[in-house]
DNA sequence: TGAGTATGTGAGTATATAATCACATAGTTA
DNA sequence: TAACTATGTGATTATATACTCACATACTCA
């Protein structure tokens, strides 16, 4: 039985995992673990729209991944937790394990 | 810019996190960390209808995060690579710096 | 063989998400 | 003040996702 802490917390972690589960979102984690940018520079980087950018960057501070500060006419965005980028080291676990499993099975071909 | 390759891994990133962006497929990741489980023993834990839980199972699979196999008239799943598990260690770190955050913002009230 | 059990799937519906365009807002600078 | 720039948002549309119910499949066991 899940508990209702326990069902809480599935949902905040779920949250946090949808948050990272647009390639434009994962583009912008990587795009700012060197440093905090703005929109334009964003856009720019991930090579989409700027009010589609806007969208994915709000989705992103409401499951608290990122911060903001406006700078004169810009807006300036940053990782709030470095600890996001581990999630990659997690997820690249998951991705060589994938990539060896389908090397042994071309060997079997 | 984003050279194609990096595009990729992005995409497949993204559909990894994409796997675990459902409260109940996080709870069914739960489940498994302590073994493999047959669906039916899967969607009592979960507490979600059977075709359900198939379903999400079907997504997790699909994403490469879990096998399965047969026994009898049971199907067993299994997590594929427990790496999965450090996820919920990177998403406790975001999640406790969210707290932290809050309990500031409470203490400023 | 026939009843029973575990699982998966088709079809339908409701809801959520993503993308785009036009426009509003806010700050800048001449 | 007026033109300009960066950003966000409303409205719309297309697509994806989640869920449910009924049913098909596959295996078990009496």
């Amino acid at each position: 039985m899940i508990t209702e802490e326990k069902q809480l917390l599935f949902e905040r972690q779920a949250e946090i995992a949808k948050a990272l589960s647009h390639p434009v979102r994962i583009a912008v984690v990587n795009f700012l673990k060197d440093g905090e940018q703005c929109v334009c520079d964003i856009a720019e980087y991930v090579g989409a729209e700027r009010s589609n950018v806007s969208r994915h960057l709000a989705v992103m501070v409401n499951a608290g991944l990122l911060s903001y500060r406006k700078q004169g006419l810009k807006v300036i965005y940053e990782l709030r937790c470095p600890c996001i980028l581990e999630f990659f080291v997690c997820i690249g676990g998951v991705l060589k394990q994938q990539v060896e499993a389908d090397r042994r099975l071309l060997r079997a071909l």
